[in-house]
DNA sequence: TTACTTGTAATTATTATAGTTACAAGTAGA
DNA sequence: TCTACTTGTAACTATAATAATTACAAGTAA
C-alpha cells in the first residue's frame, strides 16, 4: 500500500500558497486545484499549521507560508502530514518465536537495514525544497491561473 | 501506514532455510519461528519461488533456496512479496485541475522526488544479502536451536 | 492405505485512506 | 447587529490492504 497522498496534497497545498501569495488562498479555491473536498484539505492545512509551515486563522480566508519557500524541505511536509512514523517505513512482524536462533534475533538485524533504507528516502526528500517545486512548475508557465 | 511485513517474513524464511540448511523445513516449522499461520507462510514461498529464491515441490517438505544466499539481496526478496509497487512507493493525488498551474503540473515535479526517494530506499535493499541477515545472528549463537 | 505435505480459496477482523456532510464558531463588512 | 463568508472538527461512509484463520483438494512417499 503506497504512502498517503497526504504527503502529495500537502506539497501542492504550500507550492500553490506560493505560486498564488498575490491572492487569497482559501481552502475551497485549493480543493478546486487538488481536486477534492475542501475538508480533506483543512485537514491537512491544520497539520501543516501545527508543524510550523504555514499560518491561517479560524474563520480567515488567506494562507501564508510560515517560512521562506526555500527553507521549507519535503521532508519537512512528510513529517507534518504524519504518512510515516518514525523509524516504522517498514512493518516487522510481531513476536517472533524466542526459542529460534532465528525468530530471536531476526528482528534487531532486519531492523537496522530497515532503517538505513528509510533514511536514506528521508534524506532525498530533505534535500528538495518546496522553491524547487515551484521552480518546476513556473518555468512551464504557459499562462493559465487559478482564479481568473 | 507501513510497508507490509511480508517483507520482513520473506527475509526470516529465507534466512531460516539458510541458517537451518541441513535440516527439513516446512511451512508447519516456518510458521512456528515466525509465529504466524502456516498458510500466511505457504502464500508467502508461493512468492519467493515464483521469483525464483527458493525451490519448494507441492507435497513435499524440505524448502532449498534456489540461489547462493550470497547472491540473494533483500531487494530481490522486496520485489518477490509484491509490498511496492514499480515507482508507486508514494501515491500521488488523481486528476488535479489542469486549468491551474500548480494542478497541471505539479504531478510531473513530484513524481520525479518520489521516483528518486523510492530509488535511494531500494538501493541501500539492493545491497544487503541475506548472508548479511545470516552473519548478523549467527554471531549471535547461543545455542538455542529450532526443533531440538 | 496412511500420514504427511503443499497450494489455494473463502472468510473474518482490523485498520488506514479518502471522501462527504454537517455544523459550531470565528471574522469582517454593511 | 445582521449577513456572508471562513475555518475547525466531528461523524459517517465506502474502499482497500493486511494478516490470520479454516478448510480442503491434490501431491508425495513409506
Amino acid at each position: 500500500m503506497p504512502i498517503s497522498s497526504r504527503f502529495a496534497v500537502g506539497i501542492h497545498i504550500l507550492t500553490l500558497i506560493e505560486v498564488e501569495k498575490d491572492k487569497v488562498i482559501s481552502s475551497e479555491s485549493l480543493a478546486k486545484s487538488v481536486n477534492t473536498n475542501p475538508a480533506v484539505i483543512r485537514k491537512i492545512m491544520g497539520m501543516l499549521k501545527k508543524a510550523g509551515l504555514i499560518n491561517i486563522q479560524p474563520g480567515i480566508a488567506g494562507a501564508q507560508l510560515a517560512k521562506d519557500f526555500s527553507k521549507i524541505t519535503l521532508l519537512d511536509v512528510y513529517k507534518a502530514v504524519n504518512v510515516v512514523k518514525d523509524k516504522e517505513l517498514f512493518a516487522v512482524h510481531e513476536n517472533p518465536n524466542p526459542d529460534c536462533i532465528v525468530g530471536k534475533n531476526i528482528q534487531h538485524s532486519i531492523e537496522q537495514y530497515f532503517f538505513s533504507a528509510q533514511t536514506a528516502l528521508e534524506k532525498v526528500l530533505e534535500d528538495v525544497t518546496i522553491e524547487d517545486v515551484v521552480k518546476d512548475i513556473t518555468e512551464k508557465r504557459e499562462g493559465q491561473w487559478l482564479n481568473e
